[in-house]
RNA sequence: GUGGCCUUAGCUCAACCGGCAGAGCAUCGGAUUGUGGUUCCGAAGGUUACGGGUUCGACCCCCGUAGGCCACCCCA
């Protein structure tokens, strides 16, 4: 016997019973992709490493201890480690955006996309190293409707599938010209409190400062009195936050203004938001989250265009959906086709006929006694049997509903209307 | 990357002090040749995660590895 090989650290099987949620969450997705009007792009599962460190900072966790390294079977050592799993979308569709010319498209340009991220973590629940993201980007816009935008559609989405509980957080981080004085308030004040900080952030203070606010560990009278981004905005900054703040009340769209939220990435410049569901107070409660990157596109080498986005972690939605007990839509009917003996020519000419007219469509191909071919449909999640007998010489089958148990015979044409009425 | 708990059949779990690895559920087959769900009978399913060590003898004790869960770090 050989030995048996188990799926990679982290990664797991979404097996036939989980299809259900999953379809689900991604139709909705697919769906509010179309109503919000945004195009479908696809980008590698895999760029050189390079685009991630410049693009998200060297001092993120993504890049600084997550990054999935790849390698080619040959070429250089220097060659085989210049690749890397994409931890975030962001990256790689800025870097098609520049390299396909798009900022000459009629914009603003609206991207989506679903599709699996990696990123070398401890495994965890509602943390995988392989898990999936449904993104949206919006290229060339730089006014604070399109943040609203954003925000709302992430809420409706979550609304949609039927999770209540979740809350957008928001702030602002400020841009090139406020964030800089902000980021030296943080090290005036919590270098006057060298001895309350944990090493981790010690060492965070000195090379991006914002993310000690991340620190979970900070006493909260030091949170409460450490200056808030919000108090240092330039004018600029502080007027499209307050543009977005406004139109969220507008639309009604519940948020809070959380002065800790910083988000990981350095690409973020003014708002920052992150869609974190109750009952999950402190562990993986970020169910999504994104933010605007006016500079990134002039960071990659393209022109100056700014830019705003969110990832939503499909993976930690079809959780929380089974925490709460969502309910699914109920799917077709399944119809299963019977027969006796070897009439399988007989089965499966009127399981085409009954797929062409729009049915699901699952014929026993064995010569088992009826009765087991029955029992095995119902195992098999049918809710409707065809049974064919003599009848068929007629275009007849005998139709049988699985939860009442009621049966008649109906001519083959008549079989869907028999169902869907 | 740090720490704690854990791993026995597909699933949930037993197995006394170290003495022949079991049950329920699920699966498959059968209960006088055309109708399922209940019931009854039966079968199959295991290198006890993997590798070493101690012992006459290891699911059980020791070491290592892998994986899972939880809490950190951080995030989706």
């Amino acid at each position: 016997m050989p030995r048996q090989i188990s799926a990679p650290r982290g990664t797991r099987d979404l097996l036939p019973e989980d299809g259900p949620a999953w379809e689900r969450v991604e139709s909705v997705a697919r769906d509010l992709s179309r109503r919000y009007a945004f195009e479908r792009i696809e980008v590698p599962l895999f760029e050189r490493a390079e685009l991630f460190a410049r693009g998200l900072g060297e001092s993120s966790d993504a890049v600084e201890k997550e990054m999935f390294r790849v390698s080619g079977a040959r070429g250089s050592d220097e060659e085989r480690a210049a690749w890397a799993l994409r931890p975030e979308p962001t990256a790689g569709i800025v870097r098609s955006f520049i390299e396909n010319g798009m900022h000459v498209r009629p914009g603003p340009l609206r991207l989506t996309m679903i599709g699996p991220m990696f990123r070398y973590d401890r495994p965890q629940a509602g943390r995988y190293r392989q898990f999936t993201q449904w993104d949206v980007e919006v290229l060339g816009d730089a006014g604070p409707a399109v943040d609203a935008e954003l925000i709302e559609l992430g809420q409706r989405f979550y609304g949609e599938l039927g999770l209540t509980d979740v809350v957008a957080h928001v702030n602002s981080i400020g841009d090139a010209a406020c964030r800089p004085a902000y980021r030296q308030a943080l090290v005036d004040y919590f270098g006057a409190h060298l001895d309350r900080l944990t090493d981790d952030s010690r060492r965070r203070l000195e090379i991006n400062p914002l993310r000690v606010l991340d620190d979970k560990h900070l006493a909260g009278d030091l949170v409460d009195g450490a200056p808030r981004s919000t108090d240092h905005l330039c004018d600029e900054c502080r007027t499209h936050l307050r543009g977005v703040l406004d139109l969220l009340d507008a639309l009604g769209v519940r948020h809070v203004v959380d002065h800790r939220l910083v988000r990981g990435l350095d690409y973020y410049t003014r708002t920052a938001f992150e869609f974190a569901i109750a009952g999950h107070e402190g562990q993986q409660q970020a169910l999504g989250g994104g933010g605007r990157y006016d500079g990134l596109v002039e960071l990659l080498g393209g022109r100056a265009t700014p830019g705003i986005g969110f990832g939503i972690g499909l993976d930690r939605t079809v959780l929380a959906m089974a925490e709460q007990e969502v309910a699914l839509p109920s799917s077709a009917p399944l119809v299963a086709v019977v027969g006796s003996g070897d009439d399988h020519a007989d089965r499966l000419r009127i399981a085409a006929t009954l797929r062409a007219a729009g049915l699901a469509i699952r014929p026993d191909g064995s010569t088992r006694k009826l009765g087991k071919q029955l029992e095995s449909a119902v195992k098999a999640g049918a809710t409707w049997a065809v049974i064919i007998g003599a009848e068929v010489a007629d275009e007849q089958v005998a139709l049988k509903n699985l939860a009442t148990g009621e049966q008649s015979n109906v001519a083959v044409d008549l079989v869907a209307a028999s169902i869907n009425g």
